[in-house]
DNA sequence: TTCTCGATTACCT
DNA sequence: GGTAATCGAGAAT
């Protein structure tokens, strides 16, 4: 087991969501001894047409709107649940979509969840990261720390590429998803056009 | 109450 | 490349 890092404090969610997206690249994620380091990341707005919270608070979004640091889950197309973490200050409807990590521990249990052997693919995806964590609505609305999520400091400054944000209809102009340069274990690769 | 569609994934041709 | 799976939130009626 390697050691883990410390957690990240309140103080790292309570600023907008596109810094905080870019900033938890690198940063470890864990839940109940499986997890691997953040390589995909994508920020939502209230002042966004593609964010769940554009609306208003909402009996689905109300978890959005709760303090920094708080787990939002969501249910998508019916069968897959999304992870974020809400950004910037209470009330302001912002997060931050957890789209893809490396695996790097608890492997034959992320394995298991998944049915699948590849790695490469174990969390390559909102949808297949919770299926592998085994995260499940059942942790929305709670805090990181009493839902048993650990975010772990970056140990390392990786390259960070800002590029349109997938699967969504409206605001795609923004550059609001970060990856990680040269990861292979992202849900899609970084559009050829991207210079930065 | 009914209808539409989604911050996805896996499997098909 | 295309689309079925599957169901709840939010909008429309």
């Amino acid at each position: 087991m390697t050691p883990r890092a410390r957690a990240v404090g309140r103080a790292f969610f309570d600023r907008p969501p596109e810094a905080v997206a870019a900033d938890i690249i690198g940063c470890g994620l864990s839940f109940q001894g499986s997890g691997g380091i953040i390589v995909e990341a994508e920020a939502y707005g209230q002042q966004d047409p593609a964010s769940h919270s554009f609306r208003g608070e909402t009996p689905r979004s109300r978890a959005m709107f709760g303090p920094p640091g708080t787990i939002y889950v969501y249910l998508i197309h019916g069968l897959h649940w999304c992870l974020n973490l809400v950004a910037e200050g209470r009330g302001t409807g912002a997060a931050v979509l957890i789209r893809a990590i490396e695996p790097t521990h608890g492997l034959d249990a992320m394995r298991r969840r998944r049915g699948l052997e590849d790695d490469r693919l174990l969390c390559a995806g909102p949808g297949r990261l919770t299926q592998a964590l085994g995260i499940t609505g059942a942790l929305n609305g709670l805090p990181l720390r009493s839902a048993g999520v650990h975010v772990g400091r970056r140990r390392e400054q990786p390259q960070i590429a800002r590029v349109p944000r997938i699967g969504i209809s409206q605001a795609t102009d923004l550059p609001w998803r970060m990856v990680a340069r040269g990861s292979r274990f992202v849900s899609r690769p970084i559009p050829r056009s991207t210079s930065a």
